[in-house]
DNA sequence: TGCTGGCACTCGACCGTTGCAAGTGCCAAT
DNA sequence: ATTGGCACTTGCAACGGTCGAGTGCCAGCA
């Protein structure tokens, strides 16, 4: 085993044992839970080492080890091996998510399930609309200048949105544009949509046209972006279970969990379902959140994912398991939906 | 002054020092911070007849003294003068719910204005919808076996549920009843429609019997169930910046306010908008959170509230403020809802 | 009767000291 | 390259003493 392997090795298992017991690591303490084959005095150079390139570092003089951001972030990049799910936890996923009826139970159940699993706090982004297509668009007059726009999609999904109208409409007027717009919409996706709809505006008289492009402009635009933009969060009370030095980040993580603006930059960008994504402490220090890690995973039917879902912890979590769970947990979900 | 008026007095004096610094108060220190005039020897006389009838203590032996929930709750009722909201959060709570443009807005703004102002987790749920009127019914097969049913009301709520029938229908059945049920439906409110609606079923034919009453069930029940039950949470980072004492109480309070069973019951029946209503610490205690208070009052825009919204924080909280807040912009969304 | 000053007492908080143990870095030896 | 030995650093816990805030009680006084 050549030098270099076995300071890998060290860090591999100071990370584990930091993890495990939330107390910097030493020399001694490690020789004596891991079975390397080498002395105390050897594992001291190797941390040195370590120490000098930056992957861990001592809170004091006088103290063991400490994994640093970089640190963390070579152990997930290339010394974690994946930690199979248990045959309960397994259980567990089917049990929880196979009952689910509609778009929003299964959401609000894998948000739970995933906290459960992990024992931290879970986000999940709702599916974006994008894929969907429509079943039905309903219009419904509030007041003279006010339509409630309904739209409901094939995945049993329900958009909401008041417009206000920029010059008064009646009911027959709404009547003729709810019969053209389902006549076009019903059954195509949104891109299909999105091209034919705003041709519409030209069908209708020139009095009109202010109030029929107000509605299909919130119909296009709003609808996706509203959507998109919804998270639910469950298990944020696991977070409180941390000490001290978790503390500080308390506060702004939990105001971070109920900001959806945040929360989606935290979220970040899902392109394809796999794999699992980590953010580890300063890596998402934009939004000063310098303690927490985030283990994301995007999910949808396709080859494409729809929509990201995550976990949020301190840096010093158990990335093994939970990119497991993660990564199991967005496997069934999208499973489910390519089912629907 | 009366003996038993100055004891009133010392027990003010003590709440209002004790939520101000967090620490016990002796009776030195209060004759310094408060002009009652007497000597600290004779507030002690009060403080331990005080102690006496429960409603102060004493950490140890040689700390000062601590209100109970007791105190807190002699405070409450008899002692604290409602305290005026500044011009400055006036002028916050009309700015920030002026421009809510739907329901689901005005329930969010709320929720977040009420959490700026208390600087704690703050609790409101959605109004009950038995007091709407019905503006549309939509029922959409998904498949031959479920229907989605959505429910529009007039203040542009908009409820939705997925059913399961019982039996195979067909897009002929569905229409008839969307066309049936908005027919007597659209205009009435709740109660009525719950009058009429179950008549419906007679109309048709016994094959489809079956079908329809899944459908009608669905409307009337469960609509206005999951709706009552639905909650918005805001200002959970509030509850980190207290210290010690309120640590233990964070973990199962954060749970407690993401599950919407314990938080309805926390929230209390809400019968009349007005007076607010306080928990107090043990007195909440079949929900495990002794070191809690809540400040809840009702809303709605007749004289019958139609929910609740609230404040949650730790025993040790500033009331006269809280309830102050509470009441305004109780009173402020109400007048919001009659409005509409 | 109620208030007050005085006094002895209690007990936690604070502080400096000390011993301990964990852990390190360095070095000479293998 | 690895190892045992050793001196060194340093946080931490235990200890003892002092301090001060706060109390309860009592005798005196209006």
């Amino acid at each position: 085993m050549s030098v270099d392997d076995r300071k890998l090795d060290v860090l591999r298992a100071i990370v584990e044992d930091y993890v495990a017991t939330q107390e910097p690591v030493g020399s001694k303490a490690l020789v004596d839970r891991h079975h390397l084959g080498v002395s105390p005095a050897t594992i001291r150079n190797d941390m040195a080492a370590l120490e000098d390139e930056g992957y861990i570092a001592q809170p004091h003089t006088s103290a063991g080890r400490v994994p640093t951001d970089k640190g963390y972030r070579l152990f997930v990049d290339r010394l974690s091996t994946v930690k199979p799910l248990s045959a309960a936890e397994k259980r567990a996923i089917q049990t929880f998510l196979d009952g689910a009826l509609d778009l929003d139970d299964v959401v609000s159940r894998t948000v739970r399930l995933l906290a459960q699993l992990t024992r931290q706090a879970a986000v999940v982004q709702y599916p974006s609309l994008s894929r969907s297509t429509v079943r039905h668009v309903e219009l419904v007059m509030l007041a003279p200048t006010r339509v409630l726009v309904v739209l409901i999609t094939d995945t049993g999904r329900v958009e909401q949105r008041v417009v206000d109208l920029p010059a008064d409409a009646d009911d027959a007027l709404v009547g003729e544009l709810r019969a053209r717009i389902n006549a076009l919409a019903v059954g195509q996706d949104f891109a299909a949509v999105e091209a034919r709809v705003t041709e519409l505006t030209e069908r209708f008289g020139p009095e009109d046209r202010a109030a029929v492009a107000a509605v299909t402009a919130t119909l296009l635009s709003t609808l996706i972006e509203r959507h998109e933009e919804r998270v639910a969060v469950a298990g944020t009370g696991n977070l409180a279970r941390y000490g001290q030095e978790f503390d500080r980040e308390l506060e702004p993580l939990l105001s971070a969990l109920e900001e959806h603006v945040v929360l989606l930059r935290l979220l970040g960008e899902a392109t394809s379902p796999t794999p699992v994504r980590v953010r580890i402490g300063s890596e998402n220090a934009q939004t000063g959140l310098s303690a927490t890690s985030v283990v994301t995973s995007g999910y949808g039917p396709g080859e494409l994912a729809l929509a990201s879902m995550g976990v949020v912890g301190p840096t010093r979590m158990d990335y093994p398991g939970t990119i497991a769970a993660v990564g199991a947990v967005a496997r069934y979900v999208s499973k489910i939906l390519a089912a629907h």
